[in-house]
DNA sequence: AAAACTCTCAACCGCGCACAG
DNA sequence: ACTGTGCGCGGTTGAGAGTTT
């Protein structure tokens, strides 16, 4: 059987879009609202994917795009992000108001990479290329263990259930991720002081910013759910501090929860 | 001047997830 | 519990622009 294709792909056009199917999108985007792809296509009288026609949408024809060169200061947050979040690439756009995933990941990979191997740093570890290519020996860097522990906390789906069983000590200011060995490793925000590590995931539009519940509405295991269901979900109207276990106003600002 | 090569980035593809029925 | 559908993500591709020879 097989999958069925998102389109009809024979009656759709390919490559790059002109100007007039840009002003087609664009005008009936303003008329209709973002939404339902599929349809969209035909409703809006376009020969294209419904798939095509959403990331023109969102990486090219978006009004609040910022556009334009990257600055050192965008620079270095990608990096610092991509230390702890690895290529989840849609939130670190969320991070990076005006960017899209699809620019930064083009940018990861023609400039940062290079940038960091100039600084002698492998790009995919944050480590130093010498640490890398010797051995995985030591962890003489405790940064940089402690940004690696961030990132496969926030990377694997195995991690979910320890860590909404401590959200104590992550009140305490205590290391989840920490060994038994009871070294104090640096937080993340020590390590990177000048980023805002509430990782709020960031919204393009208003209308999602609504949440219906605050945590204080629910029990322990809604909690539970909502966290869960956060840490595995895509959908952006949603706070990943509540994912690590915190309570409303216990790790950020953002007060947005998910509804059940 | 033009051929060869390199770089950039818009666009495509396939997969996984959420959700409705 | 299962299936079909739609959406979003990350990896990859390839056309066109830019640079070098």
């Amino acid at each position: 059987m097989g999958r069925s294709p998102c389109c009809e792909k024979e009656h759709t056009n390919k490559g790059a879009w002109t100007s007039e199917e840009d002003e087609r999108l664009i005008s009936y985007i303003k008329l209709h609202g973002e939404g339902c792809w599929r349809s969209l296509p035909k409703a809006a009288g376009l020969l294209r994917c419904g798939k095509s026609c959403r990331l023109r949408w969102i990486n090219y024809l978006r009004p609040d795009l910022k556009r334009g060169n990257f600055t050192e200061e965008e620079d270095e947050l990608i990096i610092n992000l991509h230390s702890l979040l690895g290529n989840k690439w849609s939130m670190i756009a969320a991070r990076l108001p005006g960017r899209t995933d699809n620019e930064i990941k083009n940018y990861w990979n023609t400039h940062i990479k290079r940038k960091l191997y100039s600084r002698g740093i492998d790009p995919k570890t944050h480590r130093s290329v010498d640490s890398v290519s010797t051995t995985n020996n030591s962890g003489n860097c405790r940064n940089n263990n402690k940004i690696n522990a961030n990132r496969f906390l926030l990377e694997t789906k195995e991690t979910v259930v320890p860590l909404m069983q401590v959200p104590d000590n992550i009140d305490n200011g205590a290391d989840s991720s920490e060994d038994s060995n009871g070294s104090s490793g640096l937080s993340s925000e020590e390590v990177f002081p000048h980023i805002n590590l509430e990782l709020s995931i960031g919204l393009p539009f208003p209308s999602c910013q609504q949440s219906r519940f605050s945590s204080s509405d629910l029990n322990q295991s809604q909690q539970q759910r909502v966290a869960y269901r956060l840490f595995r979900s895509k959908t952006p109207d949603v706070c990943l501090c509540y994912g690590l276990g915190f309570q409303k106003n216990q790790a950020c600002r953002c007060r947005v929860i998910t509804t059940l």
